[in-house]
DNA sequence: ACGTTTGTTTAGCATGAGAGAACAGGACCG
DNA sequence: CGGTCCTGTTCTCTCATGCTAAACAAACGT
């Protein structure tokens, strides 16, 4: 197929770039983006200049700022999502009943990305944010219904990143979690991801395909307990099941 | 200032160009894209490749679509704006004590931008869209607490579009109506925006500057009865004062 | 009032973005 | 099975264009 994924135009790469910086600066002068990405103050200029004209950035008195059209691109694509349509109210109810986080993760190329979540409180990834699917109890459980062949391909392409010291990142011990999370549906994560952070995942499948995956996490010592864990392992389960049928 | 909004890097404006109808189009290909916008295959295709790389555009079988980085940038974005933090969980209660559909709104330049809503029920504009102040409660409502010269501005440099029949085009109609919002700190819409859709708003004045406000909308069948529009109108405008308080 | 820092504008050159055609790879159909 | 269409990708060449550098303007703070 080629490598169709190269930076052919410069010049959207630094567009892009700046966006970026300005969304982690919060809002920046020309020079301080001049300085901080290594480019021309007149360069840094005309893409700021266009970027306003073509509503992206705005002039909020003397710093340029990111203006909120990104959130309805986000917010419109979500909404398309035909797994977010349907899991999003059993996503309520799996929090209200397990009175914890619960998160919809759909998968996207090789990261696992947090498209929904209802009761936050400091999740270690952010809505919309991502992670590599082998860090986290629900890219593990979505990763556990692709085909071996895939699996393959996933670890050789991307590698297994380590996260904390209980990542998983030695392919066979991988394959043989998958194995397990496909015979009970469900996959944990104590700590792979984030240091004090626990989660317990159960996939989305249609069709035999892996479309996403439902989690509820907590910080380590909230989900602590044999019983609170099998009951929302259970859970857990059962929303993905429900989530599956309104699928068909 | 001279005119800072112009379009001097062209393959920026392409590259989101791009974006905007792969968003309409929900995922499109790289001839209908050179069709549609009237470029050459290899160009779009140059643009698609940097965006791919670049982490906002994927490529799922055959089809180009956004990937979620958008939704990551709009929800960081509105998570840092100090009116949507104060805003929330208000918002949220007003929604139940009126059982409707409640709106937080902050501006954006000449725009009405929706940060924030609970209890959609098809709203004419969808969450992180916007609309021209002037054409909505909610815009008039900041409207009418900017200072005279900056409504003369808004109005010479924009123009009052117009959206329905009864939207207010009419410069000092405008005027008039904005000293009474803001002696009342109320405002209405009835089908100024929508024609079959009614909206009460009430600004959120920090330091005498409108950084938002707070609005209440229905369909024009749910919305009736004096009573319910006077008991909305009180709660609209305690939680707008709710607001400022946690903002001082 | 001055120097310092910012954003903006202007020239001019080298680069790189884009048009167009050729290539490749499936899907479909006879 | 071989054709005919579709796609998406690659190639080459060129002219436009994005970028650097330096000058300009404008707003601070002392």
């Amino acid at each position: 197929m080629g490598d169709t994924d190269t930076i052919t135009v410069q010049a959207t790469a630094t567009s892009l770039r700046i966006v970026e910086e300005l969304y982690e600066r919060d809002g920046a002068g020309v020079t301080e983006l001049a300085d901080a990405m290594d480019v021309s103050k007149s360069a840094v200029h005309n893409h700021l200049s266009t970027l306003c004209a073509l509503g992206y950035v705005t002039n909020v008195d003397g710093t340029y700022e990111l203006t909120h059209r990104f959130l309805r691109i986000g917010f419109g694509t979500r909404e398309r999502n035909p797994v977010y349509r349907a899991a999003q109210s059993e996503i309520r109810k799996l929090a209200r009943n397990t009175n914890a986080v619960a998160n919809l993760v759909v998968p996207e190329d090789a990261d696992a990305v947090y498209l929904h979540r209802i009761g936050a409180r400091n999740h270690p990834i952010p809505v919309g944010g991502s992670v590599r699917l082998h860090a986290a109890a629900a890219g593990k459980a979505i990763l556990a219904f692709r085909s071996t062949d895939a699996v393959d391909e996933y670890v050789e392409r991307h590698g297994l990143d380590r996260k904390t010291d209980r990542t998983v990142t030695d392919p066979e011990t991988l394959r043989s979690e998958l194995r397990s999370i496909r015979d009970r549906n469900i996959a944990f994560d104590r700590g792979e991801l984030d240091a004090n952070w626990q989660c317990v995942a159960s996939p989305i499948v249609v069709d035999g395909d892996p479309v996403g995956a439902v989690s509820v996490s907590g910080a380590a010592d909230e989900m602590q307990g044999k019983r609170l864990e099998e009951d929302t392992a259970g859970l857990v389960s059962s929303t993905a099941k429900t989530i599956e049928l309104e699928l068909l």
